[in-house]
Formats: structure tokens, C-alpha cells, sequence
DNA sequence: AATCTTACCAACCGCCTATCC
DNA sequence: TGGATAGGCGGTTGGTAAGAT
């Protein structure tokens, strides 16, 4: 299986996983485009990188999420996807890394996964009724048959301690004197508390402050 | 037992931003 | 300053296992 340059594609086997670990193992992770020269791989920067990231990296948790970690996906997820964040982060970049950061051994694609796979496909078609929510097998319906994770989503309260929380932003930067004089800047200083990728912008501002836990 | 449907998840693709020259 | 390149992200696809008919 090649792509047109003569690139491998495809569904990695044990063979290249070695190499790929044993490279990252001998030079660190990163210059991702020297990689499939260094670990003799017919593999494209990016694929090697996914690979690294998703499935080879130590620490990668495997199997069902639990209970506290559905939780932290559906209220993160929601607290992203308010309007006055998405005016302060460009294009939401970042949130489900935002996510998975919070959630040790869990990458962002296992929650995008996760997510795509149990709510965001059912609300696409009847968010009420027509999501099937988390494996029934992690915790069962309250006594008026109403699966916990759903009041989740659905809670007005939860919404209103939310925006509150988005809405006390500017007392956050004032309180810890941070300087957010942008929007992009306030996005930049939201992100920063788990992901430290852009613009080496530093704060101690984290997503715990808004979601008013530990 | 065979076929069809659904759910899951690894992997690819295209795009954006940052950095380098 | 602007183009080229690399890193990183979200959206989407496709293979496969499990369950239903």
C-alpha cells in the first residue's frame, strides 16, 4: 500500500513500530521530517508523528473512559464551545488537546474519537433522545431513567456556572495581573493552562479556574 | 451459517500558524 | 518582507470487529 510519491500508507505493522520507537528512543521526539530517514521508514513525517503521538508514546491509557474522565470530556466541551470563547480562541484550535491534556494517558484523538463516536453524532440527530451517551455499563440510569451524563449536557445550571466562570475571565488576568490587552492574547492566555505550544504566552491561568474545581 | 448493520478507532488529509532563511 | 518548510490541529474516512436479523 504506497501513496503516489512512493510513500507507505496505511495500518502500521509491528516491524516499523520498532523503528519508529527506537528512533524517537535514540533522538527524542521532534524534527518529525528527519524521522523516516533516521528510523529507515517509508513513511511520511506526519504519519510518524501520529503514530509516536496516538499509540507509541509511554503512558498511552487504552480502553473505556471512566466515569470522572466522560464527565471532565462533556463539561470541558462545553465550556469550549461557548460563543465568548470561540471570539477569543481562532477557530477553537486546540480543544480537544485542551481536553486530553486534563486527561493523563488519554490523547486528543482517543476524546475527538470518543466524543465524534457517542454525542456528537447522536445530536446531530435528536440530542434529547437520540444519543446513546457513554457505555451503559459505566454507570446506570437514575431512578427517572435519565442517564447520568445527559443532565450533563442538557443542565441549565451547569451552563449558567460556566459562562459565569468565562464571563469572570478579565477578573482572572486583572486578580493575577497578566496583561491580556487582545482578544487573541486573551485567547492565547485561556489556552495557555494546559497547552504550550503558542506563543510561549505564560500564565498560571487554568481551566480548573473556570470550571471552579480543585 | 450467512448477510447486513452499527460502533469503534487508527490513520489520512487539508488547513493554519510559527519559524527560518 | 515574503516564500518555503515544519509542526500541530480538527474533520473525516475506511477497515474491522461485534451484534442483529
Amino acid at each position: 500500500m504506497e501513496g503516489s510519491l512512493g510513500v507507505r500508507k496505511g495500518a502500521w505493522t509491528k516491524e516499523e513500530d520498532v523503528l519508529l520507537r527506537k528512533c524517537v528512543e535514540n533522538f527524542g521526539e521532534g524534527k518529525w521530517h528527519l524521522v523516516p530517514l533516521r528510523a529507515g521508514l517509508n513513511r511520511c513525517r506526519k504519519s510518524c508523528r501520529l503514530r509516536w503521538l496516538n499509540y507509541l508514546r509511554p503512558n498511552i491509557k487504552r480502553g473505556e473512559f471512566a466515569l470522572d474522565e466522560v464527565d471532565l470530556i462533556i463539561r470541558l466541551h462545553k465550556l469550549l464551545g461557548l460563543e465568548q470563547l470561540k471570539e477569543c480562541i481562532p477557530r477553537n484550535y486546540g480543544r480537544w488537546s485542551l481536553i486530553a491534556a486534563r486527561l493523563p494517558g488519554r490523547t486528543a484523538n482517543d476524546v475527538k474519537n470518543y466524543w465524534n463516536t457517542h454525542f456528537y453524532k447522536k445530536n446531530m440527530v435528536s440530542p434529547q433522545h437520540q444519543m446513546k451517551g457513554p457505555s451503559s455499563t459505566l454507570a446506570p440510569p437514575d431512578e427517572d431513567g435519565i442517564p447520568w451524563w445527559e443532565s450533563l449536557l442538557f443542565e441549565e445550571e451547569v451552563d449558567k456556572g460556566i459562562t459565569s466562570s468565562v464571563g469572570g475571565l478579565s477578573g482572572l488576568w486583572a486578580e493575577k495581573d497578566i496583561n491580556a490587552p487582545t482578544t487573541e492574547a486573551a485567547g492565547d492566555t485561556f489556552v495557555e493552562g494546559s497547552y504550550s505550544g503558542w506563543h510561549g504566552f505564560s500564565t498560571d491561568v487554568d481551566l480548573w479556574d473556570l470550571l471552579g474545581e480543585e
